[in-house]
DNA sequence: ATCTATTTGTGAAATTTGCCACAATAAAAC
DNA sequence: GTTTTATTGTGGCAAATTTCACAAATAGAT
């Protein structure tokens, strides 16, 4: 169990997905071959990626769906809640917080903060906004794990270092930079101007994914 | 030249975003040591990125600023006007069409899909909504490259299937599952859920990022 | 014109990641 | 109870990726 590679935590986020759609469907039973079919990766892949944390199927039936999904729940932590703050609550802040499925997945929204005068003091669906200098204080009374940066790119960094000082563990960075934090805290880029760039130099280049089905 | 990590092209996109900002600051040279320092990768790792496209620098004396970034964005196919369409103009689906920055980057909004009677029609953000039906005909008309997948999990693999019908290049898929689509389509996931997922599980084992500074 | 200080570009080694074959084992069939 | 069939779990191998060391080359100083 020494190194798991990143990407194998992507998958397994994958699978639970997987899992949970047949679960919804009342099915029962799956297989590595069928999660593959559906993640798009090897059954070779999927097995590997789940002996990295233990056994789970029965040779010659395969995985029971419930287990198996509550099993990657527990791996990834998603088996407890866990309370997030959204910092900067412009458009893409605000369709956050009006984002209804959070619940759902046991992730509570617990606080908004802002920079500007304007909007600190304002309520958004449903939400106090808080200002910067109230972030040490709330982090810490509602529990804060993990925040959102939806700030404008040339004030990710300072935003990030607030976060840090207040004493959050993990950064989901809506941001187009990298941010520089301490290792303890754990950050996920989600660009999506940087997904769209990609797609430019894949379409320009399409030789470039790999050749034969 | 034979073949290119895709872990290179995310990293090409961050060189060029740094390279932009310092010729906004007016800087004119930088170095594979201040490119590596700005994007938390070695500067090893700049060089070699940059050496699978061919040579930008000056030995003794670094890189020019405005030079590697046209570089860069030739490379990457950001020197020409990209048209794209968003398709599913729920929540998420107006946020992208409010989204101010487009045009800056050269892509350029052309058409909103949406499958539902009561939006086909309307305006949003001085869009026309068009219903599904008339995708193939306005992809056609109006040279679209690459379509915004906003709609509900459930209907993606559907919409993934009418774009790549109707000669879409690329798709930046915003829905948490994992589309199909043929060899010559570009796929780009823009998974905000999935992310949040991998910071929970990096908070529950905080041993497994990598040791030492 | 020569020397020195830099910094790039790149072949090779080291590491990481993914792929595969097959042994292990459980369930089902007979 | 034995055989057959199915499917997992895993050790070893191959491929991809990153790291590294250093030669090549340029600018600037003397």
């Amino acid at each position: 169990m020494s190194t798991i590679p990143t990407a194998t935590i992507s998958r397994l986020v994958t699978y639970l997905r997987i899992l949970t759609t047949l679960e919804n469907h009342g099915v029962k039973n799956t297989s590595s071959e069928q999660l593959a079919e559906e993640a798009q990766v090897s059954a070779f892949q999927v097995r590997k990626d789940l002996a990295y944390f233990g056994r789970f199927g029965t040779r010659g039936a395969g995985y029971t769906v419930p287990t198996l999904r509550r099993e990657l729940r527990r791996i990834l932590g998603l088996n407890r809640p866990w309370n997030v703050a959204i910092i900067g609550m412009g458009r893409l802040g605000q369709a956050i917080a009006d984002y209804p499925h959070f619940e759902q997945y046991d992730f509570s929204l617990k606080a908004c903060f802002d920079i500007n005068p304007k909007v600190i003091g304002q309520t958004i669906s449903s939400n106090h906004v808080y200002g910067m200098d109230a972030l040490p204080q709330i982090v810490k009374e509602k529990g804060i794990d993990i925040g959102f940066l939806t700030v404008p790119q040339a004030s990710a960094q300072d935003a990030a270092d607030a976060l840090v000082a207040a004493g959050i563990k993990g950064i989901l960075n809506f941001a187009p930079v990298v941010i520089n934090v301490p290792r303890e805290v754990h950050v996920e880029p989600v660009d999506f101007l940087a997904g769209l760039k990609r797609v430019s130099f894949y379409i320009i280049n399409p030789g470039l994914k790999e050749e034969l089905a």
